[in-house]
DNA sequence: GCGCTTCCGTGCGTCACCGTACATACAGGA
DNA sequence: TCCTGTATGTACGGTGACGCACGGAAGCGC
């Protein structure tokens, strides 16, 4: 069972010089129209979140919603004793705890952080108030909800019909997109989690992806060699996923 | 490779006696204010769909938008070759294809009638205009995409971490409930393609609850004998997925 | 009655992954 | 330096599902 700590590192940032946007650089927010930022600028706080972290738990009441700015959040579907799967994961591009609005206030998920960071976020009272009220806001949360659908979807049938050294490239890959680097830290424990299978299992895997060049690991720093090399192992669901997180943003951050 | 025949046989309703409503009984229309749904109205038809007609394929463009009166619609996640798994399922509560208003004019499913009935239609290029109007029909279709997320989320595990016999459970009460009768017409054929597994693993599941005086079933026609004694060998799931699927719902149709 | 299609049952070898247990190795603090 | 925790590697029997193939049985049209 790993350390998954439940601390809280909150800081304030009072408006840093430079940074006219009243949130920690997350996309959505900055996709609202001016009028409506400034209206909801004084009910966010900025927080700072830790790896680790478990921000939501499944059947726990929603506190606070979240806009990552430059964090990432994963969101685990658990089944009964310690077996999770990831479903999606929710980046500046996102938000977390929306459907608080629509009158879930358990959570489904485990969401927890996947890399620490900074997130706006706002108490859930005053979230469901503003929207209520703001269109646009509620426009922006439709079109985020259809692609976490559609991401769900592809890793519903990626984890039933593929095999896991596929879905651990496809992982792998998908975690280089978001973080935009080659080199990143992941566990075989952690990664065990979010693709519900053994640590053991990932293991295997791993080492039979680095056996082949395309990655090189140890104690949990990750880099990927072969980008090409990995796709051609992983399955298709790595693009349909990729395509899915970003061309349904297309037309709004254009 | 069974005969899901691709054939559509339309029949146009125009406007039975004691029909108020120009919708087929669909709910999430129903829900809809007065001035909305009349300005609606004139945009749609009638169709009649029958079992196993393929409505949207996955990749293919969506031409029109249903929503369902008296048939129900199982949405299929289709992996390479002859795979696939049911990722939900649509009936009178819901809609079909709505992400369309949403710049995806591809299907990500198949969808294919699971019971035939009637369902209302606009064509897409309709439905994307009106959408851009109408707040009340982007509220509802928020809503609705919101539970059908939670509902693939609980497929998603379920399916990765459960055995055979209690997904085939879980799936034979989740049916009866939407069909409102312990006695219906599917195939192991059918039921494999929903289940993501082969044929024969379903007759064997199929066999034990039968064994079990749980169910009967002969050529396709399956009877629910005990319906306690099913949800006892089936998954939480079952109760999760049928939660998600009313409550959700609640605060709308009081 | 005959043939055809649909539907269900069974058997067999294979395989990915499971649960468990144990071993090694590196890292950082005391 | 030791020590403890984290991270990774290996081994082994068990099992649920796979792919394939074939057999039987019930309905339907002719």
């Amino acid at each position: 069972m790993p350390a998954m700590t439940a601390t809280m590192n909150l800081s304030r940032d009072a408006g840093r010089p430079g940074l006219a946007a009243p949130n920690a650089g997350n996309r959505l927010l900055a996709s609202l129209p001016e009028s409506d930022l400034k209206h909801l600028a004084a009910l966010f706080d900025t927080v700072t979140v830790e790896v680790g972290e478990v921000l939501y738990e499944p059947g726990q009441p929603i506190g606070h919603i979240y806009f990552p700015g430059d964090c990432l959040i994963s969101l685990l579907a658990v089944a009964e004793g310690r077996m999770t799967l990831e479903v999606g994961s929710v980046g500046r591009e996102g938000v977390l705890g929306a459907s608080v609005a629509l009158g879930h206030e358990l959570a489904q998920v485990r969401a927890v952080v996947q890399r620490s960071g900074t997130a706006s976020r706002i108490a859930r009272a005053a979230f469901c108030a503003e929207f209520a009220q703001l269109d646009s806001l509620q426009r922006l949360l439709y079109r985020y909800t259809d692609t976490l659908l559609a991401q769900a979807i592809q890793i519903a049938v990626c984890s039933r019909f593929h095999v896991l050294e596929a879905r651990l490239a496809r992982s792998l890959l998908i975690t280089r997109d978001r973080l935009q680097s080659e080199k990143f830290h992941l566990t075989h424990e952690f990664l065990a989690h979010t693709l519900g299978v053994r640590r053991v299992g990932v293991t295997k895997a791993a080492s039979a992806l680095q056996q082949q060049k395309l990655i090189i690991y140890s104690r949990g720093n990750i880099e990927i060699l072969d980008s090409a090399g990995l796709e051609a192992v992983s399955c298709r669901c790595y693009e349909l996923v990729k395509d899915a997180g970003t061309m349904g943003m297309a037309n709004v951050f254009v």
